[in-house]
DNA sequence: GCGTTTTCTGCAATCGATTGCAAAATTGAT
DNA sequence: ATCAATTTTGCAATCGATTGCAGAAAACGC
């Protein structure tokens, strides 16, 4: 059996039978301990499994040593997200925070007044806030950033826009994707995804960019308003196909919705990528396993987090960094 | 202009020209506060956006409010999981945290040694911790259970097994699964999924049980090994297809295995599920959108979250509770 | 108006660490 | 052995809250 735990400093200072400043020290390698007590504190703390209450530690040194990770769940997102994409830069976020030796603090919020992001950043729980997509909260998001500067968001950078945003150039994906399918000599392209929400607005401009460079007019008839989010890609293209039977490709605005289009092609007939070529957006995991394998645009989401992270200790060290927006780029599957 | 921000409490009491502990107490809803005070302080706080130091409150009541929530990325797991299930997991987690006014840290860890556990239950940041899946690392957990309460696991109640272990009955997810390819009349169905993972080891047990029940002989050639988390699943199948043309039906251990089953087969011209019926398991969000929608075993994780919190709760509170294994169910989709 | 309750408020200790400053111990020089 | 210089250690304040206990103020009875 091994020697029972302790509590706390001073309890391990009691049996070295020095002061708790002296251990303080001794565990910290301060110079001003001899290397003598230094290594019998430290075979001490060892045997007894002693470790430091990070909570007593953090307070003094007047930080936490903790990021909040931010999911506000506002008009686009359904109750339950558990959008993959959105998973993935969790995963990454993590990665990179724990590498800092940051904990990571997940925070799912529904935004039910504008107060919701103050209360977090007085709250004193955390050095620093990371927010997930801009939902419809850019308001608030602008309104704290004035004040807090350990902030930073994934998205889109809009103009006039005063946080921190980070993400990959929307509107340049959605030319990519777009000028990919016109590549393929197809003209008959529709929209999957609701350009009101900020990043799919962008993507949706590439795509009318794109149109436009090539001399084909750009239909309003063919956007499919898809909520972001929402899992109606499937009904939304299945009932759309009845209507406009001579569309030759699809640029969706997530692997997800992609998914669902290719199903309702794949039930009325239409052979993907022959009939109709579709590109996804995202490049989550799972895209390129579904039945065609998904051509999609990639948003580098290791390199996103690595962004997020970078700018937001900078921030924290009193830096005001400007957004970004980098280059997504084209992954070729077999779904166009 | 709003009045300027108030550091701590003791700013606060001077503003208010009372003493900290008044402010404290009004705060608080004490009843030793007279309604008069009460009111003006709180007016006062709301005022100035006063809130609490979470940190320093916590510290002097001795908790933390914050529950880890651990992925151990043992032998299964690749560097970088994302796997859907758990991600789906981890936002109904969050959810019945923050409902219950904890905190959620996550952690990922690579588990170098055998000690990462304890660092994490000794170090006083958290109040108790979710471990999701056991990885390779059960004798870790038995041996932390042995000593510290408050800990839960997603994973398989093994016998013997010391730790509270929360999670579906899966020898009877493999055996609906299997009885129900029985059902359709198949007779000639493999196995996709690594037996020597706890979970998958169960469904394997059940899917013998299910074969063994209808007098069916298993054949140990039908078992296809992949690694959980891996993304082998396509590759295995089609290699696995050249062997053994004469399947009739697969019994996949995850959704994301039977999706790269579903694309070899398409690959090989084999119509699903015509040819070869497919059920998956998990029934992940994206499992109703592939093509043809997933036929799979559904693990309510909204349910399995609520569980393993309550018991979790449960545990905090100075109770051991028992393990949980809740049964899956059947979805009847396309795939079978 | 005065003593007694009852109601409110404040002092000071506490949670578990860190750290400036002063005191003690050690070392070295003479 | 004595004293100065240097190294090592400890006292006590501090981070920002909460709370037991005691004292001040208010309310009450006579």
């Amino acid at each position: 059996m091994t020697a029972p735990s302790i509590g706390n400093l001073a309890d391990l200072a009691r049996i070295a039978g020095v002061s708790t400043s002296t251990v303080s020290r001794a565990l910290a390698d301060s110079p001003l301990i001899s290397e003598k007590t230094r290594t019998r504190i430290a075979e001490l703390a060892r045997e007894h499994g002693f470790q430091l209450n990070q909570v007593a530690r953090n307070l003094r040194l007047g930080r936490t040593q903790a990021i909040a990770v931010v999911l506000p769940l506002g008009d686009e997102s359904a109750q339950h997200v558990s959008d993959p994409f959105i998973m993935t830069l969790l995963g990454f976020l993590a990665d990179a925070l724990t590498e800092r030796g940051y904990d990571l603090l997940l925070t799912r919020i529904v935004p039910a007044d504008d107060k919701w992001l103050d209360r977090l950043t007085i709250s004193g729980r955390v050095d620093g806030v990371i927010v997930i997509g801009q939902s419809d909260q850019r308001a608030v998001l602008d309104r704290t950033a004035a004040r807090y500067l350990p902030l930073v968001v994934w998205g889109e950078a809009g103009i006039g826009q005063k946080h921190c945003a980070i993400g990959t150039d929307n509107r340049e994906g959605g030319r990519l994707a777009t000028a990919h399918l016109l590549g393929l000599g197809r003209r008959r392209i529709a929209f999957l995804g609701n350009p009101a929400a900020p990043e799919i607005g962008a993507r949706h401009a590439g795509y009318l960019a794109a149109l436009a460079g090539a001399g084909v007019t750009a239909e309003p008839s063919l956007l499919l308003p898809l909520q972001l989010g929402s899992e109606a890609a499937f009904g939304l293209t299945r009932d759309f196909l009845a209507a406009h039977p001579d569309i030759d490709g699809i640029v969706a605005a997530s692997d997800v919705a992609a998914m669902g289009a290719i199903r309702a092609l794949s039930e009325a007939g239409r052979a993907v990528p022959e009939a109709v070529a579709v590109i996804g957006y995202d490049d989550v995991p799972f895209a390129a396993h579904t039945t065609p394998p998904l051509t999609t645009i990639r948003q580098d989401l290791g390199k996103g987090a690595e962004l997020l992270v970078a700018a937001l200790f900078e921030r924290m060290a009193g830096t005001a960094t400007p957004s970004v927006a980098f280059a997504p780029e084209l992954v070729l599957r077999a779904s166009a």
